[in-house]
DNA sequence: TGTACATCAGTGAACGCGCGTTCACTGATGTAC
DNA sequence: TGTACATCAGTGAACGCGCGTTCACTGATGTAC
């Protein structure tokens, strides 16, 4: 008869401070899967071990995956939107810049650290409330910002109302221009370059 | 000792007609759940249940999951394009007509029927290039359908670089509504209601 | 037209696999005295 | 300051489950003669 043998492997306690950088890892490898592979691609056990941990120590941290989706959610949507912050000159954000970073073949081709939005808006109608709130939230802050940086004159209208329509509309630019990439890499260039010269009249952009 | 019996069930082989008629049940059916849930979400044993087979059958139609997948993207993107295309007075395209049925809560609910693009666009960068192309193919053919809505002279500039634009836009916002539209509903309603107004203008749309 | 037989759409059990989650256990941390 | 002990982040085996896919088998269809 066969007897098994368990050894448990070893695991030290950690620190607090320990801990905590463990649960930001966590969130930012699960950040930055989620947006290359979607939140259903990429299971709790790669997230682990791009966190140099294994798939236990998750739940030490998070509920469930989901729960753990939330926080990679709002922690991409705040660093989308703290780097777009720095294209700010003598603080009014600057709406050249935002749009030449924000409406690129660079930023189509940046998957790990692109839009958190154009990388998973058509999947978080799916999925719970949580999620819901978080995307919703990071839209919130991208509207704030672009609506700081339009030409309130220019074309006439509400310029809430305007960045409203721009985010989702570059949302959707980058998510439609990654879509086509694989088969018509051309055409996806060319959105972005009318793109970029259409929201630029749309934002009040002074002409060169 | 216990002697497994194993009773296979009937199965009778059915005409080339009503083969192909259950070939296009199964489009249909994933088209529709490809839509409410993604392609992730919905399984091959759903599918065919709900086009009234079994799972095994679905293989002597498709070479895979994936295989099915392109052409259910293909199915909806053309019966899409079919429906807007009645949207036309006096056989040319009726812009109003076109973006009061796409931009609009009706739209965004009506996820069984509604918009592929809308629903898949992000997902679609990360699937292979079959999905890619009939993804394309679908955009392609709504924009020429947008571009024959346009008024050509009313807002300078290519006619077909805007409709290129415009088209990934609207995808935008309905993905945008649709996400933010649990934590939400009401500013769901006023992205509508407002990128509504924005798109017929740049549109060329007349004024009321 | 009648008979023999190859075809192949469809069935349903079974496959291996990877998923999210659980849990008994470890052992340094951090606290109580 | 030193000792005793509770805490709890982390480990890794194991769980049940549903997935996509395969395959032996069925039997009406459709064809060859």
């Amino acid at each position: 008869m066969m007897v098994s043998v368990i050894i448990k492997g070893g695991a030290m306690k950690i620190s607090k401070e320990k801990a905590a950088e463990n649960r930001m890892a966590l969130i930012k490898a699960a950040s930055h899967l989620f947006r290359q592979h979607g939140i259903d691609g990429v299971g709790v056990a790669e997230i682990s071990k791009a966190a140099g941990l294994t798939h236990g120590a998750l739940y030490a941290h998070f509920e469930s995956k989901e729960a753990l989706a939330a926080e990679a959610l709002a922690y991409g949507a705040k660093s989308n939107n703290a780097w777009m912050e720095t294209l700010s000159t003598e603080h009014k954000p600057d709406l050249t810049a935002f749009l030449d970073y924000y409406v690129s073949q660079a930023s189509r081709d940046g998957l790990e650290q692109g839009c958190v939005m154009a990388a998973s808006a058509s999947e978080i109608g799916r999925q719970d409330l949580a999620i819901s709130r978080s995307f919703t939230d990071g839209y919130l802050d991208m509207v704030s910002l672009l609506e700081a940086a339009l030409d309130k004159g220019k074309p006439k209208g509400d310029a809430h109302a305007r960045a409203l329509t721009m985010v989702a509309s570059m949302v959707g630019t980058i998510a439609v221009a990654r879509a086509v990439a694989k088969a018509r890499p051309e055409l996806s260039a060319q959105l972005l370059t009318e793109a970029r010269k259409i929201f630029g009249e749309l934002g009040g952009e002074k002409k060169k």
